[in-house]
RNA sequence: CGCGGGAUAGAGCAGCUCGGAAGCUCGUCGGGCUCAUAACCCGAAGGUCGCAGGUUCAAAUCCUGCUCCCGCAA
């Protein structure tokens, strides 16, 4: 089949890999703009675009592609688009182009988790189980019919980076088995049950800034899910530390008399930093100080920054 | 020219404002204590203080240039 293939990060390339790899033929990739990024405010071009050109394929960037791409995307006559994590909403003109319309991969097992950030939002909710989900794209929010889905465990210590780079191999697996049989017309398509939908937005970071009277688990979930994007954060004496890692410990002591976010007596350079939590504690594996880089707990505590009894933040502002 | 921080022993930091013998925690090595230990005690090794100039009797510290690293913002 002619594709025409949407998708901007690292999440969509193992797809993308795979249809060029496949008996299909990728006629042209449609990627976001490049944006201004990094120290110089250079512009830097999405994953998806760079590997496109190395493949000979042309890309197009439409600022808004209902407005700008479709007579463009017309004249390719493509028999379906894909969508991978493309970050732009498609219109009904855009929806219609294609014979076979248009197919989206989608990191959750719908209709749980729509949106924007299904990974992230499954790993900070405490979810043990996510999967992948291949539905025809519709007028609405990932709410078109279920073509085919395929479950994947959550590891009890993952990030969302980490079960992505995992979701997005098996999403492009699905992806052309779904194709074959839609090429084949051996596809069925189900519903999606909307009154057991959920909804995800995009993480902001005030949504990563942790409360330490929540347990250690759920706080470790969030540090989970926030890494490697935007990651979770709390503060000491106003100035922002994030957090990378973390790790549930229970503590061995009576820990009553110390306050929640509290680093506990038990921290030291050999040991790591424990900070009293709602529940348990919380071993600051991994984490980074204003101006400095990610460093181990363990380290941290070396340089004495942090020291036993210093308290952190619960009021914390950040900027989005 | 978006804003800012930094380069000091293998690691993480202090010292720089107010020039005048290179320090802390960890690691490493040796010894001790212990049934034992990631615990504790004693000792040792390890640094052209990023590079190049300048000022000075004297520079990690002051001045100039360079290289590299990082944070924020997007």
């Amino acid at each position: 089949m002619k594709v025409v293939f949407l998708g901007t990060p690292e999440f969509a390339l193992n797809s993308l890999r795979n249809l060029v790899n496949s008996k299909h033929q990728v006629i042209a990739v449609v990627t976001q703009p490049d944006k201004e990024a990094g120290r110089g405010k250079k512009l830097i071009a999405p994953a998806v675009k760079v590997f496109a050109q190395e493949c000979g394929i042309p890309v197009y960037q439409f600022k808004k592609i209902g407005r700008d791409g479709v007579e463009e995307l017309k004249k390719l006559k493509p028999d379906i688009m894909i969508t991978v994590a493309y970050g732009q909403l498609l219109t009904k003109a855009v929806l219609e182009i294609p014979k076979f319309g248009v197919i989206n991969v989608h990191g959750s097992l719908l209709p749980k988790y729509r949106g924007a950030s299904p990974i992230q939002s499954a790993i900070m909710r405490g979810e043990t189980v996510t999967g992948i989900t291949i539905m025809q794209t519709d007028i609405g929010l990932d709410d078109g019919d279920i073509l085919s889905s395929e479950t994947l465990e959550i590891l009890p210590t993952e990030t969302a980076g980490e079960l992505a780079i995992r979701l997005s191999k098996l999403g492009a697996d699905l992806l052309l088995k779904t194709l074959d049989d839609i090429q084949n017309g051996n596809v069925k398509h189900t519903k999606q049950d909307n009154g057991s939908a959920t909804f995800t937005t995009k993480i902001k970071k005030s949504d990563c800034i942790i409360n330490w009277n929540k347990s250690a688990k759920q706080i470790n979930s969030l540090i989970r899910g926030a890494n490697p994007d935007p990651i979770a954060s709390t503060a000491i004496g106003g100035e922002i530390i994030k957090i990378y890692r973390g790790e549930v410990v229970v503590p061995n002591f009576d820990v009553r008399d110390f306050q929640n976010g509290e680093i506990l007596p038990s921290s030291s350079a050999k040991a790591g930093i424990f900070v009293k939590c709602g529940n348990n504690a919380l071993n600051i594996l991994s984490a980074q100080l204003p101006n400095g880089k990610v460093l181990t707990g363990k380290q941290i505590m070396c340089g004495r920054k942090l020291k036993v009894g210093d308290i952190f933040d619960q009021n914390v502002r950040v900027e989005e």
